[in-house]
This record gives structure tokens, sequence and C-alpha cells, in this order.
DNA sequence: CCTATGCTCAAACGATCGTTTGATACGCAT
DNA sequence: ATGCGTATCAAACGATCGTTTGAGCATAGG
């Protein structure tokens, strides 16, 4: 795809989320992913200096979003709210990223790398950056579960957000039952991850 | 570890083992993974033939051995068996394995990135020769969840052997508590586990 | 003793990797 | 027109990759 109306930062960022989802960050070379990009091999070292800066700004432009996004979902809920709409304040935001094309069902798909991969370069890198997301959102479900102690809420959590962030990567994949819209098929997937999530860590 | 009571292959194998659940496969050099081995760098094609027939003798190594117990455990229930026990005998090979020490831990983590990693290559290797397993255990919970229809039963499966793979991967970090007994604590971790997939499957 | 076989070794192969270089083109203020 | 910062380009850099080679070693069978 030579021309395109995207710059050329965006160019690459776009290609390079692709590849990374398909490929990792390992099994993707800059020079596949220029090629896709459709622009100069040396582009990605003058405009984001190395390929880890690249993986690191691939992350950001979406995290800040996504993250933004769920603590506004979350700063919205009242004391009153159950377990499963805090659940929702945190799926929501990404299942709707991965729905509305542009590479966002790549990002979550990286994101679920990511997760497995524990790279200790880029966990601090998220830690640093986004640590306080998922301390806040801990924070909220440790307030509705009350009888859990804090080591035992931790380690599920841990299952809780690494099924989840497999589930969501999956999304995209999973085929929807026909006559049903998009919409109600995303509410239906988000309806069954935070039932599914909220027994998990509910269980006695 | 230059001198060792272990032939070069299981050295190899050993060392692949660690190396590709620390950097991933494409992350682990044949270099690397040779000097850890304290072999020869050409050991590895000449005993394996390439580092594709490397990583697949590593999952052929354990998977023969771990299928075989899950099947072995399904075998033994009987047609009264729950739900739960159907889970528990998917799952308790897995975290015996990640317990015996000797690379077992660093195997279930390569098979949550195997998962994660949707090669096809690799996929493939994995359906022909073990999908039989999953195709059994699935038979074996539609059985037990009678309510849920075919598709709504595939996705959700998807998403507890995810959960599960990932859970049973980062078993190993989970920090026990103290004045319990590795036995007494695999066995509570089991017991969460089934809980917590059981729970997920039978959602309304 | 000799040879055949299985294995190990240092060294090199060509390919590909991330990165750097220096030339060139473009837009814009002076 | 001229100078200057920004961006793109083909080409090359050195490093590292998986793989192959051919000589050398050991040991068992005749």
């Amino acid at each position: 795809m030579p021309p395109s109306h995207f710059s050329t930062k965006e160019r690459i960022l776009d290609a390079a989320e692709e590849l990374f989802a398909r490929r990792g960050f390992d099994g993707a070379s800059l020079r596949q992913l220029t090629s896709d990009a459709g622009v100069n091999l040396a582009s990605v070292n003058y405009h984001f200096g190395s390929k880890d800066k690249l993986i690191e700004e691939v992350f950001r432009r979406r995290l800040d979003i996504l993250n933004g996004q769920r603590l506004d979902a979350l700063d919205r809920l009242t004391r009153q709210a159950t377990l499963e709409d805090v659940l929702m304040a945190f799926i929501q935001p990404a299942l709707e990223l991965s729905r509305e094309g542009r590479g966002g069902g790549a990002f979550v798909r990286i994101l679920a790398r990511a997760y497995v991969e524990h790279d200790e370069q880029l966990r601090s890198f998220l830690s640093d950056n986004y640590g306080d997301v998922l301390k806040r959102f801990a924070a909220a479900l440790a307030e509705r579960l009350p009888t859990l102690d804090k080591q035992e809420l931790y380690w599920r959590l841990d299952i809780v957000t690494g099924a989840l962030t497999y589930a969501m990567a999956n999304f995209g994949i999973i085929r929807r039952q026909a006559g049903i819209s998009e919409e109600q098929h995303m509410q239906q997937v988000m309806q069954h991850l935070v039932h599914f999530a909220a027994a998990g860590l509910r269980t006695a």
C-alpha cells in the first residue's frame, strides 16, 4: 500500500500492530514491517529511535486511551456498584476497542502476548506507566470481596485478568450467531465474561 | 555445566525447555541454548535435524506423558462423575508436572506461550498429535452441561482452557502460605482452579 | 589390529537481523 | 534565489542467526 492519507508514523504503528500480533516482537522484522507499511526501512529508527521504542509506542498509543476509558468508567460508579459493575468497567472498553477496527483487534492480541511473555523490560514499562490502573481496579474489587484475604485476592485477580485478556484477544475470532447484530453480540460476550470472572472471584 | 550423567539429547531438551520458556522460540538462539546445555552448537542439528524439529520434540516428550495421564484419569471416571471431576482429570496431571521439578514448570509456561501465539505450524502439530485428547474432554464436559448449546460450549471451553493454561503457568510463581506443605498447596490451588472453571462453564 | 559407526568439535556458510550513513528532495522563511 | 530544518531514500555496516562441513575422537565387532 504505497500511498495513504496517514502519516508515516501512523502507517508504521498500524503495520507494527498487525505484524507484532501475528508474528510476535522477535518474529516480526523491520523489513517486513516497513514493507507492509509502504515506507522506507530507515524511517522506523528515524521516527522512533529503535525497534524497542517502537514497541513501547505501540502500547502507549492504545493504552493511554484504553486505560483512560477504564478509569472514567470506574469513576462513574457509585459505592453501591456491584462486583459485576467493576468488572464491566474494565472489560467493556477493551471489547469496544477490539471491535472498532483499524488494528484494535490486533492490539488486544498483542496485550495477551505481553501478558504471557513475562519480558522484564516490557513488564516494567507497563508497570511504570499503567500500574496505577490495575491497582485502582484491585482496590475496587477488594471492597466488593470483603471475605477474601489479600493474598488470595491477588492470585485470583492474576488468573482473572489473564483469562480475560486471553478471552478478549480471541473475541474477534468467535463467530457470532446468525441474526444477531454486532452490538448485541458484544453485549452478550461481555455478559458472559463478566459472569465468568465474577463467579471465579466469588467462589468460596 | 560441562559434564552430566544425562545424554546430549536430554541435556539439549532440558536447556531448550528452560530457554524457550524464558525467551520464546524466536528469542532463544541455538548458541545460547547449546551453551546452557554444555554441548556443541552442531549437536542440535545432528540429533534433531533442525530447530523446528527440536521444538516439536520438546512438546512431544512432555505431552505424550501428560496427555496420557489426563486420558487415564478421564477413563477412571464413572458416568456419575461431576463436572468438577472431569476438570480435575484435566488439571491435576499438569499441576503435578509443574511441581515435580526438572523443567516441568518451564514446560507449562511454554504451553501457555503456544496457546497465545497462534503459530500455524505449531498449532497443526499439536492438533494432529493431541487433538483427540481435547475432543474427548470436550465431549465429557458437554455431557455434564446438557443445557448449553454446542457453539456456546466451544467458546467457553476456549476461555476456560486459556485461563487454566495461564493459571497453571503461573502456579509456580504463586507463593504458598506459610505452614502449608507443598502437597496441601497444590490441592488448594487445584480446588480453586476447578471451582473457578466450573463456575465459568455453568454460569447461565 | 583394523575398520566401521556414532558422536563431538571448531570453523565456516549464506542469510537476515537492527541500525547507521550520506546523498537527495521538499517546504518555507529570509 | 538562498539557506535551513525535516523527511525519505538506497546502500551499506557489523552482528547474529540457523545450518553445514569435514576432520577428529571413541568404542565395539570382525
